[in-house]
DNA sequence: TTATTTTTGATAGTATTACTACCTTTTTAT
DNA sequence: ATAAAAAGGTAGTAATACTATCAAAAATAA
């Protein structure tokens, strides 16, 4: 059985459905190779086009600029992992056994997922470490957080929150504690990479050890005492 | 007795020094000003010459282009804080006591330092707030890296990471839970501004709140058990 | 089936942005 | 007083971020 999952997007973050199409799915696929390779801010419609074997026009009909199709690929990104969350911390009881497998989770270099054949997820989790905070550091984020384009992102710090209440119902910070897990998570790995002395892994950069040191960070907050 | 507080900037920065005119001055203060107004990505040289009553070429001949003026904003920043909490600091022997002093200092609005005319603190704190990683998240980062370009953030980094080790030697994550600090003074400010349920304080939107949530973390952490 | 509408994709523009080259005026040094 | 160098202005260009229009193909309705 081959199970091809499918992440439900709001309809308001494009104008064409990309994957409804071959040539929507080609605009995700080398968005990801595009973005990850120039950067966010030298990518270009044009250039994508280029890539693809269509013209600029074309693009445009799915999204109605970049910052939109940013912002589209960190929704999709949290809402992957949101899913791989659910299904991996599946059965698991204990809180605190749950809270680590998230960190590692968001803290490990992700391996490309078969089950969707258009995105490169491990490319993409790339993108979220270098570009994802600009989908919301914005004038407009306002706007954008009206329309729910956030949604995903705040779902999963939510989960994550709750989890960290469940481990110390008395802990007062669960949802600032969750959104500062995700962001080093990504954080330590882009200084880790490139600006090592902002962390203490700049040797052997392993993940590892962001993860050591994210799992020191939450238990010693959260340990009852 | 008025003192003139001068920051030392890298020369690579700027073509010339925005110090040494009265127009490079109007740029500092009228780009703090446009950029706080308009955000990052929409302020262009062409609207700061208007601003100014000058041209787009006036600009040029001092900045190399707006991201250069945004590093050049964020060091300045990051130079001026760190000699607020070295002159805050003097004289404190508990480490303890100093590290509250420091996250005090990172997280709390700033008021407009007046030993500095030209520049609004107030207003390029908010602009850090919202801008200031867009200033290392680039795929150039390398080679700003290797200019210096960052060295004043560092530096602060590394001067909390130092004080962090102060008050427990046999802690092992001291830079990364330094630099953890000071994005997250950030980082939690946006979020209770902009996307409060990623936060704790969303209801009060108090930076007192901030200041209590980031000692809780540190403090926790760095405990000797 | 044919006619009609809708979808899809390509062409050719425009306004703005990000710069550069070159020229004039003002300041400073001798 | 004169030369030089610093400061400031004018007028471009190439690329970016779109928009409007057109043509072909596919879907659907009569």
């Amino acid at each position: 059985m081959k199970l091809q999952l499918q992440i439900k997007m709001n309809e308001a973050l494009f104008l064409r459905n990309p994957e409804s199409s071959e040539l929507g799915k080609n605009i995700l696929k080398h968005s990801i190779q595009l973005i990850d390779r120039t950067g966010f801010e030298l990518f270009t419609f044009k250039k994508l086009a280029e890539e693809i074997g269509t013209t600029e026009a074309g693009i445009y009909r799915y999204f109605e600029n970049k910052h939109k199709l940013l912002v589209y690929l960190t929704a999709w990104y949290w809402g992957w992992l949101e899913f791989q969350i659910i299904f991996q911390t599946n059965n698991i009881k204990d809180p605190i056994i749950k809270l680590k497998k998230v960190i590692k989770l968001l803290a490990q270099a992700v391996k490309d997922d078969e089950q969707t054949s258009h995105i490169n997820e491990h490319s993409l989790h790339k993108i979220i470490i270098s570009e994802g905070s600009k989908a919301y550091l914005t004038k407009h984020v306002g706007e954008d957080n009206k329309q729910q384009f956030f949604k995903p992102y705040k779902d999963l710090c939510a989960a994550v929150g709750q989890i960290v209440s469940e481990c110390n119902p008395t802990y007062k910070y669960p949802k600032s504690l969750a959104s500062t897990i995700i962001e080093m998570a990504h954080f330590q790995n882009f200084f880790m990479h490139h600006l090592p002395s902002l962390t203490d892994f700049g040797k052997e950069k392993k993940e590892s050890e962001i993860i050591s040191f994210l799992n020191d960070l939450v238990f010693s907050s959260i340990k009852k005492v």
